[in-house]
DNA sequence: AGAAGGAGCTTACACTGTAAGCCTGAGCCG
DNA sequence: CGGCTCAGGCTTACAGTGTAAGCTCCTTCT
C-alpha cells in the first residue's frame, strides 16, 4: 500500500535541492541547515543523505539551479546586445535568489547549468572576434559587475520608500567634518537621485563600450 | 603581583582583532572560531566577550583592519594614476588576506579605516570633476573589479605550476564536444598564457578608460 | 519463498556561538 | 588600614550545526 512515512513524493536530488533553494529565498543560505531542510522534506535529516553527498554537494547544488534560470546567450545576433541582455536577465534572477550572488563569487561553480552559461558567453565572445584571453577578461569584468553592483544593491536596499530609514540609519555615522565626501553621496542618496536598473546599466555600458573599442582597435 | 592567568600581555580588543587575523589568514573565516581565537591568545573562549559584542563584532573589526591596510588615495594628483594605484594597492593587500573579499562584498561596512578610504576615493572623483552619482558608480565599478578579480584569482590559482595540475583537475569535466568555447579557454589557460597582475590591470583600465572618456565627454 | 538492496530512521560525536553567573585580585575611598 | 566596587578573567550550560555508523523495514527480483 506504499505507506510512505509522511509525504506523499518520494525523496529525490532534484525536490531536495528545489525546496532548498526556496527554503534559502526566505531565511538566506546561513539559515539552510540540512536539519531545516529534512523537515521541509517531511523527512530526518539523515536521509538526504542518501540523495545528496553532504551539505557543499547542496549549496553546489541550489547555485547551479539558479545558474539555470538565467536566459541563455544565444550566438548568432550583436555580441553587444547579446550579452546586455544576458547580464540583465542574471541580475534578474539574482535579485530573485538575494543568496546566489555571493556563492556564486565564493565558490568554484562547475555544476553543468554554469558550464554551459559560461560556454555560451565566450561563445559569444569569441564570435565577435575577440581573443579567448579577452573573452574571459570580458566575461569576468561583465560578471564582476552583475554580482558586485547586485550584492550592493541588496545589502543598500533601492526601493524609494527605504531610502530616507536607511540613510537615516547611517548618517549619523558619517559626520560631515570627518567625511565630507561620503557625506555629500549620503545626501545625494537620501535625497532619492538613484534607481536600480538605471545604476546598474550604467556600469554595465561602461565595460561593455570599453570592450567594444578594443575590438574595433584590434580590427 | 599581577599574576596574569597565563600570557603577560592583557588582553584588548586590538591584540584580539590582530590574532584575529594572523588565525584567518591560515585557516580562513571558515575556520575561526571564538574558541580557537580564545586559545591562541591564551584564554577562555567566553573572556573575549569582555572586550568585543560577538562574533560578527570581530569580523567587522578584522575586515577594517584590513581595509586600513590599503594605500589611501592622496587628492591633488592625476585622478586616473592615483585610482590605478588605489586599486593595486587594494588587490596586494587583498592577496595577503585572503578571506577578506567577500566579506568586504558580503557585509556592510561601516568601520572607521573604510569611511576614510571611501571618503577619499570619493573626494579624488569628486576633485576630477565627477559628480556625486558618477562618483558613486565608478568607485563601485573599480572595486567591484577589484574584488572579483581578486576572488577569481585565488580560487584559480594563477602559480605558473599550479597551471597544469589546476587545468588537469578541471578539463575532464569540460569535453570539447560539449563545451567547445570553454574546452578551447581552459587549453589557453593550460598553456599558461595567464598572468596573474597583467590581467588585472587589463580589466582595470577598461573601466578607468570608460570613465575618462566618460569625463571629458562631460566638461 | 527467499535474497538483496535501497530509503528512510536513530543514535551519537565533535564542534559552534553565546547567555548567565561565579571568583578573584586591583584600585579607590572614607 | 578596612572595606567596596568592579573589571577581567573562568565555568557551566544550552541550543544548534554537519555527518559517521548502523538499524529497520519495504520493495523488487529471482
Amino acid at each position: 500500500m506504499a505507506k510512505k512515512r509522511k509525504t506523499g513524493r518520494p525523496l529525490s536530488r532534484e525536490r531536495v535541492l528545489r525546496v532548498a533553494v526556496t527554503l534559502a529565498d526566505r531565511g538566506g543560505v546561513e539559515g539552510l541547515s540540512m536539519r531545516k531542510l529534512g523537515e521541509a522534506l517531511g523527512v530526518e535529516a539523515m536521509s538526504l543523505y542518501k540523495h545528496v553527498a553532504n551539505k557543499d554537494d547542496v549549496l553546489d547544488g541550489i547555485v547551479d539551479l539558479v545558474v539555470g534560470e538565467i536566459e541563455l546567450p544565444v550566438p548568432g545576433g550583436d555580441w553587444r546586445a547579446t550579452l546586455r541582455r544576458r547580464a540583465i536577465s542574471a541580475r534578474e534572477v539574482l535579485l530573485r535568489h538575494p543568496w546566489a550572488s555571493l556563492m556564486m563569487m565564493s565558490r568554484v561553480n562547475v555544476g553543468p547549468s554554469m558550464l554551459r552559461f559560461v560556454d555560451a558567453t565566450i561563445g559569444c565572445l569569441r564570435e565577435a572576434g575577440f581573443s579567448y584571453a579577452v573573452a574571459d577578461h570580458a566575461w569576468n569584468a561583465i560578471d564582476n559587475h552583475v554580482h558586485g553592483f547586485t550584492l550592493q544593491e541588496m545589502s543598500f536596499p533601492l526601493a524609494p520608500g527605504k531610502y530616507r530609514e536607511a540613510a537615516q540609519a547611517h548618517l549619523p555615522m558619517i559626520p560631515a567634518d570627518r567625511y565630507p565626501h561620503l557625506n555629500g553621496l549620503a545626501q545625494e542618496v537620501a535625497a532619492g537621485r538613484h534607481d536600480g536598473l538605471h545604476d546598474f546599466e550604467f556600469g554595465l555600458d561602461l565595460i561593455l563600450d570599453g570592450l567594444e573599442r578594443l575590438r574595433a582597435h584590434a580590427d
